[in-house]
DNA sequence: GGACCATCGTTCATGACTGTACTATCTAAC
DNA sequence: GTTAGATAGTACAGTCATGAACGATGGTCC
């Protein structure tokens, strides 16, 4: 039976329900970019510099991200380990360390990229255009009401 | 702008949107839980411990939460060193370990739970019945689709 | 030119989660 | 009965995230 956190009883059935649907998604995603080296996370500072163009202030990686400094400078450092992305000094600004992809992180990111579009076709598929459209809607007007302030 | 995972030309404009949505709301339950000296996670086990009424083993809880027991073992030791948790031997299988709440834990559950309900019907505010509905129907339908096969 | 403060990246501690390995125990089959 | 395999809890390593603290650098204002 359902006993998880969006069972009937809960305090939250809505919200954990929500929630239990994204982590079950997570996981597929997480799935698909398991066989190209890549997790959720790592594809997307390496999606944030393919589509840079050119090399960021790990700090401008954090923002787009939406996470602190340090979360970036550990999956940097795990991206580097994995050699799809090369760290180099700012000429202009001593402080700050640039990221870029290598040849290899273009690669990963663009075969990742093209397995999630299939992946997100598959799931969708249940739905037509319009169920997508207001499923999008509703959520996002649900979770308008928890966004702190300036989200 | 909306650079985020969820971004137009995402890979998986859908997906990572829920996703997205999910997080923001884990963000507001943390945080309300958070007043209670709880995180959704040991809220979770200890709600599951409050529910059964009587001792239960780890590996049971493990299974309600749909986690791996390395995990519940973790989360049992924090919620003991929080005084809001026992272990017990079980006397039927000495390889079992049993778990119960305290009187403590029963209290912060009991808080928590009415904390989460306000803030559930806050947040389902800006939703008639029928979207809310709606929305939980949608979501299902399209996570299905990620579900391996068992559920 | 200093004093001050903001910003940049890193380090460390912590939490939550996974998966692997290991010991102890239970159970079934021989 | 002993052996073989399943199960219980734990230990450990690794990932992803946060927040606090720190040294180095960049500006600004006198």
């Amino acid at each position: 039976m359902n006993d998880g956190p969006g069972c009937v009883n809960s305090p939250c059935p809505v919200a954990f329900a929500l929630i239990d649907a994204a982590r079950t998604l997570e996981g597929r995603l997480e799935q698909v970019l398991g066989s190209h080296q890549l997790s959720i996370a790592k594809f997307g500072v390496l999606r944030c510099l393919v589509h840079a163009e050119r090399p960021m202030p790990l700090s401008a990686i954090a923002q787009r991200q939406r996470c602190v400094r340090s979360n970036i400078t550990q999956l940097a450092d795990r991206l580097e380990a994995d050699g799809l992305l090369r760290r180099t000094d700012d000429p202009q600004d001593r402080r700050a360390v640039l990221a870029e992809p290598t040849a290899a992180g273009r690669a990963a990111c663009a075969a990742a990229d093209a397995a999630l579009r299939l992946e997100e076709e598959r799931l969708l598929g249940p739905l037509s255009t319009d169920e997508r459209r207001v499923m999008t809607a509703l959520v996002g007007r649900y979770v308008g009401a928890a966004v702190p302030v300036g989200g």
